[in-house]
DNA sequence: AATAATTTAGAAATAATTACTATTAAATAT
DNA sequence: ATATTTAATAGTAATTATTTCTAAATTATT
């Protein structure tokens, strides 16, 4: 957790960042809830118990550098906000499965799918930066409870 | 173009909505720009040079329900509004790539993905409805004009 | 300590979408 | 055809996530 946010204000500082104690607040947070993914509101609560007085223009002006800097991915699912996620370093690059039913949210890496990205990059010669890859439908418990008989 | 929209005509009663003249004006603005990607507002503004009575959210309500019924497909890219696009029976399921540059649009079908699919579902018991699969980057004229010499 | 540059809190503005309301049009019954 | 019921519309108001603005506070620099 300490090496974890040196990092990070590294990373800060090398872009002409600095690490504020809100900045710390909020990364603190995130570290401690490693699965979860934020919405900025929920965020700005769960912040606010270490540190009242933030503000919820703060949250929003450090997600968006954080995003910048590749240390919390910004995630479109199809509610109408935007959810956050810190990028674990330990972890492959994932994408998501949601639930329609009981929103709940699983992750799968995609070796796979690199696969089939770099032969899209070939047929489109397209020069890929970014993928967001989403599948929605029913997880194991809501598909099974949904047969009853 | 006249038999297509019989056939919505008959899908939206199937389903107790009426084909209205703007539900009418919609579909034709719709079916004539079959590769558009709209903002609801660009449809709005397309529509009012066939019906300049249209009312906007006259244009999104319909949205909605074509969502439903599965006329349209509503799709979130990296925007701050959504984008609309006919669903074109003659065409296969298709995703798409998009230039951080020019913004324009490539279109890719997804064959391979369903193998992809179908794995993911029998390793996560995940029953899949739907996929949003988009790929961000440069497009072709982008990256080569960026390499000037 | 004085100066300059960042960052913040909090309020105000923005803008896409949704909800509301009174009116109109369409469908059905008489 | 006329009355009655229902669905859909235009236009406006409300909602709400996010952004922008501003004055004050913090931090770094001289
Ligand atoms: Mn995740
Ligand atoms: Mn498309
Ligand atoms: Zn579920
Ligand atoms: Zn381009």
């Amino acid at each position: 957790m300490a090496e974890l946010i040196k990092k990070y204000k590294r990373l800060l500082s090398q872009n002409n960042y600095k690490l504020t104690p809100q900045r710390n607040d909020i990364l603190k947070v995130l570290i401690e809830n490693k699965e979860t993914h934020f919405s900025a509101d929920r965020l700005y609560k769960e912040v606010q118990k270490i540190n009242p007085d933030i503000g919820l223009a703060t949250i929003y002006r450090n997600l968006e550098i954080f995003s910048e800097l590749n240390i919390v991915h910004k995630l479109e699912f199809e509610s109408d906000y935007k959810h956050y996620e810190l990028v674990d370093m330990d972890k492959e690059h994932h994408h998501h499965l949601i639930c329609l039913n009981c929103n709940k949210i699983l992750e799968f890496s995609d070796e796979d799918l690199e696969k089939f990205e770099k032969r899209l990059e070939k047929e489109y010669s397209f020069l890929t930066i970014d993928h967001h890859i989403k599948f929605y439908g029913y997880c194991n418990e809501c598909h099974i409870n949904s047969q009853e008989g």
